[in-house]
DNA sequence: TATAAAGTGTAACCAATGTTACTGTGTGCT
DNA sequence: AGCACACAGTAACATTGGTTACACTTTATA
């Protein structure tokens, strides 16, 4: 674990905080469509993404989902944080997008780091930081953008962080995430398709426009 | 300025820092409608309320607004924070919603009160928790709902914020506040009055069913 | 290979919201 | 009083997105 810990948290932390991870915590390799944690959830650890990428999803009442953003490599989950810090409840959903690989660190020494060492507490700040520019980005996506708009960023965003400009989706899991209806999405993917955009297949959408 | 410090935040933070604050905060008073930051502003010093409340907002590209969420009387903007921090521009903007009043703590205190003061650490991270709670609220809201629900819930907490259960406010402000259109929200205010939930009357509305 | 199930395309229709345009009515000012 | 202006009501219409229904194709599986 403690390669994969320097690789990708070398240039943040201090060598004494890389071996407290080390020592307390715990490697997880999980595969894609993996629910990691879900809303109401009580949290008793936070992930440290090591490699492959988690969405993070809101349902409403009614079981409708709508994706948030994406975490990747190098990242944490804020919300996970605070969450345990005042044993509260998960508001959202993270299911792991592609196979995924991450370090667990149990909640107490989260909070007893943030006094010990400087280099968490920056992570952490700059953590809180990134997850609510990204919150603000989907909220300008669902207010300010057309549904055709908001289809062409998911592609993007979705091929991004699968690292490959051909996405393997139904438009029917297109539809969950954008919170809309399977009808529509292949309605404007079809429409993207004639302005040149994507290439459709079954299962399968390639983005040319990146 | 020690009495409103004391009164506001006295139960959170201990005497020492509580007199650091009074020391070097400075103490600010200013009216309805006063920007108290705008998108794209870099921020010095950040705001303890004192009383009052400030709604924030989000801006697109063609200047259309949306309101996110007031903070109210015991309560701090984490945005700022991070933005300070990392010293980086202001993502949204800060608009005092009735009269308010402020202490303002310069940016380099707020990160060496963080190692020195776990109540200030808390402040934080609590505050963080906080702001994301609400921006997902807002994000139900826009996702979730219908324009009806959204403007009877707009003026529900528009009512608390004002701690009166009749707003002043036009029509066309609701508007801007929603990022739709006047004639939208004077159709939906008139068909909220038909089913008895509200009055209107000119700049003015009275939530009956709060 | 026969059959079922999942995925996609598309038409027709409906509902919600946005737009344009025009009317009337208070309010403040001279 | 007379005028300008901000505010509100409403009809008529356009557009976007959601729903229903059905046909067709590919994939999985008995």
């Amino acid at each position: 674990m403690i390669t994969e810990l320097k690789e990708n948290y070398g240039y943040l932390f201090e060598d004494a905080l890389l071996n407290e991870i080390n020592n307390v915590g715990t490697f997880k390799e999980v595969p894609e469509g993996y629910m990691l944690m879900d809303i109401g959830d009580y949290i008793k650890s936070m992930p440290l993404l090591v490699s492959g990428a988690v969405k993070i999803l809101r349902e409403d009442d009614k079981g409708d989902e709508l994706l948030l953003y994406f975490i990747e490599r190098g990242d944490t989950c804020a919300m996970t944080l605070s969450c345990c810090m005042g044993q509260k409840k998960s508001e959202i959903r993270a299911v792991a997008e592609t196979p995924t690989k991450l370090i667990m660190i149990p909640v107490e020494k989260m909070s007893e780091w943030m006094s010990k060492y400087k280099s968490w507490q920056n992570f952490i700040l700059q953590s809180y930081h990134d997850r609510m520019t990204e919150l603000l980005e989907a909220i300008d996506s669902i207010a300010f953008l057309k549904m055709d708009e908001r289809l062409f960023k998911y592609l993007k965003d979705k091929a991004m962080v699968n690292r490959n400009d051909e996405i393997q989706v139904t438009h029917q899991n297109i539809a969950f995430d954008l919170h809309t209806s399977r009808v529509v999405i292949s309605r404007l993917l079809k429409s993207l398709e004639n302005k040149g955009k994507i290439i459709l297949n079954r299962n399968n959408i390639k983005i040319l426009d990146l």
